[in-house]
DNA sequence: ATAGGGTTAG
C-alpha cells in the first residue's frame, strides 16, 4: 500500500482499525518506509493509538523523541498517554510540560486541563502555576482543578472552586457531585443533584455509581430506571453495581435487558460481564460468553482480558489465567501483571507472585497492595510489614493509600505487634490518609489482638457510620477476652441501629457466650439465628461441650439437618478434652482422621485426652498411629514485639542473642512447676519416645521461650504479648496459667485463632478448668 | 460517569 496516495482522512481510519500492538508496529513501520513518520499529524496519531492500545511506555516514548519538531497537538496527545496510564508518571509529565515552554510553541489555555489531568494526584502542584499565570478564571482549568480536588481531596477545596464560580457548567456540577460522592458526602450530592438547572446523562450515572458504592442498590437502580437516555456507561455503571455487591445474577440479568437495547456493549461491558460470572461461580456461562464472541469475531481488550485472566484466577484456574497472561505479551498493563500478582497470591503461590512483583518496573500502589495483602492472607504477617518498609523506604514508588494501611494495621493486629502498629498509624497521620469504615475496623482489629480494648472500644464509638464487620470486629474481641456481656449488648445495640447481623455475627457471639460460660444467653441466640450452617452448631456444640453439657452436643450432632464438618466434631473433641470424656472423645477423633487425616492437631488433642487420664499406652499409640499416617507436629514459633522489633524463637534454635538466658530462665521455671505438682514427671512413663519428641510432649513449647525472654526484658510491664503460630495445645496451656501464677504477672497470648490472657493462673479463654 | 488491590470468626 502506497500511504504517499492516501488522504488523511483515509489514513486516519486506517488507523482506528488497528486492533493491536503488533498492527500498530506494522503501520509505524510503513509510516517510516513513506517517510511520513517525521510529521507532527502522524506521530499524535499514532500516540493516540498508543493511548488506545496500552502501549508500553518506551515505545510510546520512542514515537514522541523521533518527531523532530512536535507541535502542540503532539504534545497533548503525549499528555493524553500519561493521563491514561495513571498518576506515575508525573515526572515525565513535568519534563514534557518544560520541554514545550522550551519549545516556543502559542500554548493556548487548553493545554492545562490535560496537564492537570495527566499529572493524577500531583496535579495540585500545577494549581498554583495556573493561578501565577492568571488563568484561574479559565472555565475548562477551574473545571480541571475541582476535578482534581473532587478526586484526591480534600472536597472542601473542590467545594471552594465551585462556590466562587460565576457560571457554572453542567460538566461543573457534575464534577461536585462526583466529588461529594467519593468523599461519602451522600446529603451533599443529593442535595445537588435536586437543585441543578439541568441533567444529563452522566448526572444520572453519577449519582448509580454513588449509591451503589454505598450499597444502596435500590436506590441506584431507582436513579437508572429514571434516566431519560441511557448511554453505554450508564447500563455499565448498573451493571458493576450488581457486580460489585455480589449480585450477579442481577448482573446478568440486567445484561440480558442492555442486549435488547439500543445500546451495544463495549469493551468495558465484556469485563464487567466476565467478572459478574466468575463472581457467581458460573464459569460456564463466562465460556459461554467467550464462545459467542470468538464466533462472532470479536476481539477482545485487554480490558476484558484482565477480567478473562481474573476469572480463571478465581476460578482456580491458575495454567489458564496464565495463559491469558503470557498471551497479552506486550499489551499487558501494570492492571494485567496486577490481577496475575493476585491470582497467585489467591491460590497462595507467595513466590510466584513475588516473582512477578520484582520483575515489574512499573508498579502502582495497587501493585504493592496486592502484594502486602497477598503476605498477609497467606499468613505470612511479618513478611507483609517489611514488605511496607519496602515501599515507603523505596524513593519513586507510589505513597501508601488507605487500602496499604488497611492489609498492614491488619498484619500488626495478627502478630498482636502494637509498637509496630502505632508506628503504622503515625505513617497514616504523616501521609493524610483518610481512613473509611475499613480503616477503622483494621484499627478495631489491631487494639482488640493487642489487648487494648478500651482503644478498641473508644475507634468503635469515635466512628460516624459503622458496618457489620466494625460490629463482628468488636465482638470478637470482646469474645477472646471473656467480656461474654459486652459482646451480647452490642448485639441488640447494633440491631436497634439497623446493622443486619450476619452470620460472622452469630459466630463471634456464641464463642463470646462460650469463652464466658453465658450457656442460656448462648442458647437464645443459636435459636434466634434463621438458617443456621455447620460453622453455628460447631459453636452451639462448643458452648455445650465446654460447660459440660457433652451428651446433649453428641445429640444435637445426630439430629443436624445438615452434614457436620470437621470444626462440629473439632468442638466435640476439645469439649471431651476439657471434661475428660474419653468416649466421646475417641468418638469425635475417629471421625476427624477421616474427615481431616492430615491434620496434626486432633492427634495431639486425642493424645492429650489420655495423657490427663495416665493412659500412656494410648498416648505411645497414638504416636504412632500419627508416624504411620505421616503426620507431624508443624515446627511452631512464637514471638514476642519489643521495642518495635520481633523477636522470634523455635524450639531447639539458638539463634536468638538472649538464647542462654532464656533456656536458663526455662529450665529454672521447669524446676518450679516440677515442685508445685505440675508435670507428674510423665517423662519416666514414656520410655520408648524418643527425646525429641518427649520434650514436646511434656511441653517445651516455643511460646514458653517467647515468654521467657518477655519475662527477662520486660520487669516491671503488667502486660507480656506473645504470640504463636499454632494452636495453643494443652500442656502449653497449663504451662502458661503456671507461669503468670508463679510470676504473679498477667499474660497475653495469641495463637492463630484465640487469644488467651493468663492471669492468676486462669485464662480467658474459656478453657475453666 | 464504567475494569485491578483492603477489614471480621472457627
Amino acid at each position: 500500500m502506497n500511504f504517499g496516495r492516501l488522504s488523511m482522512s483515509q489514513l486516519d481510519s486506517l488507523a482506528c482499525k488497528i486492533s493491536n500492538l503488533s498492527q500498530l508496529r506494522q503501520f509505524h513501520a510503513q509510516l517510516i518506509q513513506n517517510s511520513l513518520h517525521h510529521h507532527s499529524q502522524w506521530a499524535s496519531l499514532l500516540i493516540s493509538q498508543c493511548t488506545r492500545l496500552r502501549a508500553p511506555p518506551p515505545y510510546t516514548r520512542l514515537i514522541f523523541d523521533s518527531t523532530p519538531r512536535p507541535d502542540i497537538h503532539v504534545f497533548i496527545s503525549m499528555l493524553k498517554y500519561y493521563s491514561n496510564l495513571g498518576s506515575a508518571h508525573f515526572n515525565q509529565v513535568v519534563t514534557l510540560y518544560q520541554k514545550l515552554q522550551c519549545c516556543d510553541l502559542r500554548i493556548g489555555t487548553f493545554v492545562y486541563p490535560v496537564l492537570i489531568k495527566s499529572a493524577g494526584s500531583k496535579g495540585i502542584e500545577f494549581h498554583a502555576h495556573v493561578l501565577k499565570l492568571g488563568l484561574a478564571s479559565d472555565p475548562y482549568i477551574r473545571n480541571a482543578i475541582m476535578g482534581l480536588y473532587a478526586k484526591y481531596g480534600p472536597v472542601e477545596n473542590a467545594r471552594d472552586v465551585f462556590a466562587e464560580m460565576h457560571e457554572r457548567t453542567l460538566a461543573d456540577w457534575n464534577n461536585m457531585i462526583f466529588g461529594y460522592w467519593n468523599w461519602g458526602n451522600k446529603a451533599e450530592a443529593c442535595r445537588l443533584f435536586d437543585m441543578m438547572p439541568e441533567r444529563n446523562v452522566v448526572t444520572w450515572t453519577a449519582m448509580v455509581t454513588g449509591y451503589a458504592r454505598m450499597k444502596d442498590l435500590e436506590n441506584a437502580r431507582r436513579y437508572f430506571d429514571e434516566i431519560p437516555e441511557k448511554n453505554v456507561v450508564s447500563w455499565n455503571a448498573m451493571l458493576s453495581a450488581y457486580a460489585q455487591n455480589r449480585f450477579p445474577e442481577e448482573a446478568l440479568k440486567l445484561f440480558d435487558d442492555m442486549m435488547n437495547s439500543r445500546d451495544q456493549p463495549n469493551e468495558t461491558t465484556w469485563a464487567i460481564v466476565i467478572s459478574a460470572c466468575s463472581s457467581c461461580g458460573d464459569c460456564s456461562l463466562a465460556d459461554s460468553f467467550v464462545q459467542k464472541l470468538n464466533q462472532k469475531r470479536i476481539h477482545l481488550s485487554y480490558f476484558a482480558k484482565t477480567a478473562l485472566l481474573d476469572m480463571y484466577a478465581k476460578r482456580g484456574s491458575l495454567q489458564a489465567a496464565r495463559q491469558v497472561f503470557d498471551e497479552l505479551g506486550v499489551s499487558r498493563n501494570t492492571v494485567t501483571w496486577n490481577a496475575m500478582i493476585s491470582a497467585y497470591t489467591r491460590v497462595g503461590d507467595l513466590a510466584s507472585a513475588r516473582e512477578l512483583f520484582d520483575k515489574m518496573l512499573e508498579r502502582d500502589v495497587v501493585t504493592w497492595n496486592s502484594m502486602i495483602s497477598g503476605y498477609a492472607q497467606n499468613g505470612q504477617s511479618a513478611l507483609a510489614i517489611d514488605l511496607f518498609k519496602d515501599m515507603i523506604t523505596a524513593a519513586d514508588d507510589p505513597k501508601p493509600d488507605e487500602v496499604t494501611m488497611v492489609s498492614v494495621i491488619s498484619a500488626c493486629g495478627h502478630l498482636g505487634a502494637l509498637d509496630i502498629g502505632n508506628w503504622v498509624i503515625s505513617i497514616v497521620r504523616k501521609n493524610h490518609i483518610k481512613l473509611s469504615i475499613s480503616g477503622y475496623n483494621s484499627l478495631i482489629f489491631l487494639y482488640s489482638k493487642c489487648g487494648s480494648m478500651d482503644d478498641a472500644k473508644r475507634t468503635f464509638q469515635e466512628m460516624t457510620t459503622r458496618d457489620v464487620v466494625s460490629y463482628n470486629t468488636l465482638i470478637a474481641g470482646f469474645a477472646a477476652h471473656g467480656h461474654g456481656m459486652e459482646a451480647v449488648k452490642l448485639l441488640s445495640k447494633m440491631k436497634g441501629e439497623f446493622v443486619e447481623p450476619d452470620r460472622v455475627t452469630y459466630i463471634v457471639i456464641l464463642t463470646a457466650c462460650s469463652h464466658a460460660g453465658m450457656l442460656e444467653e448462648g442458647w437464645k441466640v443459636f435459636e434466634s439465628i434463621k438458617a443456621p450452617d455447620a460453622d453455628h452448631y460447631a459453636c452451639v456444640i462448643d458452648l455445650l461441650g465446654r460447660v459440660g453439657k457433652l451428651d446433649e452436643a453428641k445429640k444435637i450432632i445426630d439430629d443436624m439437618p445438615k452434614e457436620p464438618h470437621a470444626g462440629v466434631y473439632g468442638s466435640l473433641l476439645n469439649a471431651s478434652r476439657i471434661h475428660k470424656r474419653i468416649d466421646l472423645g475417641e468418638f469425635a477423633a475417629s471421625t476427624l482422621f477421616e474427615l481431616e487425616p492430615h491434620n496434626s492437631g486432633n492427634y495431639i488433642l486425642l493424645s492429650n485426652i489420655y495423657a490427663s487420664a495416665g493412659r500412656w499406652d494410648d498416648v505411645v499409640r497414638v504416636r504412632e498411629l500419627m508416624r504411620k499416617v505421616g503426620v507431624k507436629k508443624a515446627t511452631g514459633w512464637s514471638w514476642v514485639e519489643y521495642k518495635g522489633k520481633l523477636h522470634k524463637f523455635i524450639v531447639g534454635d539458638r539463634s536468638h542473642e538472649r538464647s542462654d538466658d532464656v533456656y536458663r530462665l526455662l529450665a529454672e521455671l521447669g524446676r518450679k512447676m516440677r515442685n508445685s505438682g505440675y508435670m507428674a514427671d510423665k517423662t519416666c512413663v514414656l520410655r520408648d519416645v524418643e527425646e525429641e519428641e518427649k520434650e514436646e510432649m511434656v511441653g517445651t513449647h516455643s511460646e514458653k521461650l517467647a515468654v521467657c525472654f518477655a519475662l527477662l526484658v520486660t520487669d516491671a510491664e503488667a502486660v507480656i504479648r506473645v504470640v504463636k503460630n499454632l494452636r495453643v495445645c494443652w500442656d502449653c496451656h497449663t504451662a502458661m496459667k503456671m507461669i503468670s501464677n508463679l510470676e504473679g504477672r498477667k499474660i497475653i497470648l495469641r495463637d492463630n485463632n484465640r487469644f488467651h490472657c493468663f492471669s492468676d493462673g486462669i485464662c480467658s479463654c474459656g478453657d475453666y478448668w
